[in-house]
RNA sequence: GGCCCGUUAGUCAAGUGGCCAAGACGUCGCCCUCUCACGGCGAAGGCAGGGGUUCGACUCCCCUACGGGUCACCA
């Protein structure tokens, strides 16, 4: 077989040669020891929280070792290609702090290793098949659809593993002049890998978070470029990591069972090997079974979901730095302010199996997380969200901006901030009371208490605040409303005694509070009072209740 | 089914031959306290099972079980 000749049968029409390519990919002038790292997604539109598990991955390790971070698309296949899928991406990572520096950017490429888009490399490919043609490690293969799924029931009815190798391998020992039939006939074929893999031999392969893994050999003849002369994602995986210089290929485990076949692939091409870094994946329970988190049955599979749900992207942020490494949390709690760019991420702490999404665990860091920012800034993302989400409570935030953030500021900052707000969607119910068109009484006053009683301490608190009081002052009052009507003003003398009393001060405060908040529970009362002013809490105090 | 990966409490996990097996979330209790939240203290709860190797195994080896992944002209 002349492999030169179906070389040039097969693309007569690319002329350029692995060299000139190579040529146009200079070697990248990096400091010793930093990392290239790419994430490489469909166009689809979808990010998924996974994508986002590997992207991090990606740009803390190019980023903490003064590399390079860049972004390809992976767009040879049209069926995944939605049309505003890589502005989607591109604006979806940048609000989870993950910023490229080199690569696809909205309208065009950002770099001197592109195109960055596959779509737009099929000259590339072409050149290295053609010269895996001429090496007699690569054959066309005219087999239809109709023929390769009567192979693959022969096999299964067998009980033979299915795939394209040895006797299945029907084109792989084809004659010049078969090939040269077929093509005469104007058949459509697609381009594969002659495989020298025999599935008896293993082989050992160090992955950077599995460790030393075993692996058997490839023995099936993959498809490197498809009918319409697009490659596969093996082949452009290893083509383009090799031009682009990625040191370091970050991606799902579900890839493992690919690699001995990239391995053979970036032999046959002569290229040196990238580092691997396999991750674990992220699960979900259902029914008892842990299972890979889906998008389509699972919602809080999407990015989208956290947005709208009112995580702040910090807590996402955080919470997977949780999984990705384990002793970032015990770092976070010893620098509860510092930037999250001082953390020393490595590849060393990642987890081998894969975790289950813990949203107890996202709720708790999101609590943390919003407990560590200002009123203001609580403000302005609630306001976003708001804007998004619930037109009409952002025009209320709009409407007298300092009063909500005094509301926002109640028992933040200090040591020992409040942490009830998890997320942004639930702020106007933690706000609503201080609003006259939201306020709502959600809890009455307990049946065992005597409404005159109630009446009497309130029309007590009615006659005698004073809202320029102290607190100290203030609580005295409240004291004392509850020494005159049978209630107990000191918890401890009260706890000796319950039955002496008809309540305590703890009783009378929470008639107030019923009656001003509309609610057993909030905040400390007297900040709440300050907040609504005289006129409101009075109003509320004399309305029936 | 073949191949690959994994298995420390409900969850996330530290742990690299000698520890009463960290810590966090969640749960429960107590304290603080005008309620809630915060904070403090404490409790329950774990090395999948069986064989080895070793003076000694969560740690090393083997087997079993279970879980996950993958077997496309999709990535």
């Amino acid at each position: 077989m002349d492999n030169n000749l179906l070389a040039e049968l097969l693309y007569p029409n690319v002329k350029t040669l692995p060299a000139d390519i190579e040529a146009r990919y200079p070697k990248r002038e990096l400091p010793e020891g930093a990392k290239v790292t790419r994430f490489a997604p469909s166009p689809t539109g979808f990010l998924h929280i996974g994508n986002l598990y590997g992207a991090f991955t990606d740009e803390r390790l190019a980023h903490t070792s003064g590399g390079v971070f860049y972004l390809r698309i992976e767009d040879t296949d049209a069926k995944r290609t939605v049309p505003n899928g890589i502005s989607i991406i591109i604006e979806t990572l940048k609000k989870f702090g993950v910023n490229f520096d080199e690569g696809a950017v909205i309208d065009g490429d950002n770099g001197a290793y592109g195109p960055y888009r596959q779509s737009e490399r099929a000259e590339i490919y072409q050149t290295f098949a053609k010269q895996l043609i001429r090496e007699g490690k690569a054959y066309p293969c005219f087999c239809t659809e109709a023929e390769l799924e009567a192979i693959r029931n022969k096999q299964e009815a067998e009980k033979l593993t299915p795939g394209y190798y040895g006797e299945f391998a029907v084109w792989r020992d084809a004659s010049l002049e078969q090939i040269q039939e077929k093509l005469n006939e104007n058949a459509s074929f697609v381009l594969r890998f002659r495989s020298e893999g025999n599935i008896n031999n293993k082989l050992k392969f160090n992955d950077q978070i599995k460790g030393d893994i075993d692996v058997t050999e490839n023995d099936v003849d993959h498809v490197i470029l498809k009918s319409d002369g697009i490659p596969t994602y093996h082949f452009a995986h290893a083509v383009d990591d090799h031009l682009m210089g990625t040191t370091h290929v970050i991606r799902d485990e579900s890839w493992l069972s690919t690699l001995p076949f990239h391995i053979q692939l970036f032999k046959a091409l002569g290229f040196k090997m990238p580092k691997y870094c396999h991750t674990a994946q992220v699960l979900k329970l259902d029914n008892g079974n842990k299972r890979k988190i889906s998008k389509r049955k699972d919602p809080e599979a999407a990015l989208t979901y956290y947005h709208s749900q009112g995580y702040p992207v910090e807590a996402v942020r955080e919470y997977l730095m949780t999984l990705l490494n384990s002793n970032f949390e015990e770092w976070r709690i010893a620098n509860p302010n510092a930037d999250i760019e001082e953390f020393k991420f490595t590849t060393k702490k990642m987890s081998v199996s894969g975790s289950l999404f813990d949203l107890d665990k996202l709720n708790d860091i999101s609590k943390n997380v919003i407990s560590r920012m200002t009123a203001e800034e609580v403000y302005e993302y609630t306001l976003s969200w708001a804007e998004e989400n619930d037109a009409e409570f952002a025009d209320i935030l709009k409407s007298d901006k300092d009063y909500a953030v005094r509301i926002l500021s109640i028992g933040r900052g200090g040591k020992k901030p409040r942490k009830d707000i998890a997320l942004w969607s639930k702020v106007k119910n933690y706000v609503s009371f201080f609003y006259d068109n939201l306020f709502q009484r959600v809890d009455t006053i307990p049946e065992n208490f005597d409404k005159s009683d109630v009446s009497a301490v309130l029309s007590a608190f009615k006659e005698s605040y004073d809202e320029n009081a102290e607190q100290n002052d203030w609580f005295a009052n409240i004291k004392e409303i509850a020494n005159n009507n049978g209630f107990c003003p000191d918890m401890k003398l009260y706890k000796q005694d319950p039955a002496a009393f008809k309540g305590s001060v703890a009783d009378v405060s929470m008639f107030l509070r019923v009656a001003v908040t509309g609610r057993m529970n909030s905040p400390d009362l007297y900040e709440v009072m300050q907040i609504l002013g005289k006129d409101r809490v009075l109003a509320r105090v004399t309305k029936e209740i």
